[in-house]
DNA sequence: ATTTTTACTGAATATATGTACAGTATAAAT
DNA sequence: ATTTATACTGTACATATATTCAGTAAAAAT
């Protein structure tokens, strides 16, 4: 399934949503009222790239002729939480697996693939705080400004990502804490995934 | 639930196979081509029937604006997110309603009525950031230590909740903010609610 | 360097669609 | 006995809606 972009993603979140609210598919100018579009043809061409990447089948002529395609059935999974300790990876494995909550496909703007529970402050100037769960995109393709999930050997953690060819800096939203300088080579290294959301309990 | 007739089920049945092979629901054209009618108000005439009888709810003016009742298919509620602006209050009218989300209930620990999207960064220092949605439980019953809605008149924040007698401190989790001492029974002043929650879309 | 994709605004239009109105006819309820 | 509900045909029409065309602009791909 070809990837969406962050747009097309908003587009068919709010297909979904209309649906599960109204029991029917949205018109292209009830998409544009949504997501603040002013012309009809703004909702018509994401449609259609919607349709082309195969995730809504479109019958043409047909008002409100949208189509959800099988694959992006609303599922109800469960997601599991995982818990960031200092020293420790942070692998599916069930001893990590601090519990599982209900998943919502339509929670964040991007899928995901767990929840890590954070211990610590290093990222509280980002307004990550200790307890929140941090929706994780299991991937390694990150960007500059990301926040990732990044292993050293045993070592695992959050951080902003920062690389300047093969040299990446891990900084931490924190003064107390200081930045890890590695070189993207480096064994024992990796980037597990980035956030992609957050939840507080509170 | 009031009885159908033969054909009212006839109708109702044509209407769940439809949304079931297109996955959008029928015209009265469609109804008609279905079962074999040669006039569009003999559909008609039927919807308003099932609707009468509570099987179906129907959208006037909006194309194939039909939607299976409760009893015929389950579906989540959804929870308004509302802006919090500089000034004017958050209230569930219409127009402060910046969209719907999905609830879930299993959420957050407690139930909560609304999400309040967050402006500026005056609480910055209890991870709460700007555009983040903030769970928003509608209570007037809140202790010290608590993320409060208050409302001064017009004017609507995000703050800590402290009181001491009638002398109550809405204080900001941000230096650069200063706080709020206000006598509880200042005309103008109400708490709106408490935050229970947090999500962040990022 | 050029094409393609993404991401829109804005206007125009053919047609898809809801819906009202005018009938006919039978069965059920009051 | 009269009203109401059921069960349609048939016509008409305003408007809801899909869709095309003409642009602009920036990013991504080739």
């Amino acid at each position: 399934m070809k990837e969406l972009t962050i747009q097309q993603k908003k587009v068919l979140q709010c297909i979904k949503f209309y649906i599960k609210k109204t029991g029917f598919p949205p018109t292209r100018a009830d998409i544009c009222r949504e997501l603040g579009f002013k012309s009809p043809n703004a909702a018509e061409s994401h449609l259609r790239a919607l349709e082309k990447k195969g995730y809504i089948s479109i019958e043409n002529g047909a008002s409100r002729g949208i189509n959800l395609t099988d694959n992006n059935s609303e599922k109800s999974e469960t997601i599991p939480v995982i818990g960031l300790v200092a020293a420790g990876s942070p692998t599916l494995a069930d001893e990590n697996i601090e519990k599982h909550i209900p998943y919502q496909e339509s929670l964040f703007l991007s899928d995901f693939d767990y929840f890590l529970r954070v211990k610590g402050l290093s990222m509280k100037d980002a307004g990550i705080m200790e307890d929140d769960l941090v929706a994780i995109k299991k991937t390694t393709d990150v960007r500059n400004g990301d926040i990732v999930v990044a292993r050293i050997d045993d070592e695992v953690t959050l951080k902003y990502f920062q690389s300047s060819g093969k040299q990446i800096k891990l900084i931490p939203a924190n003064d107390d804490y200081s930045e890890i300088d590695i070189d993207k080579d480096t064994e024992g290294f990796f980037i597990e995934g980035k956030s992609v959301g957050l939840i507080r309990e509170n």
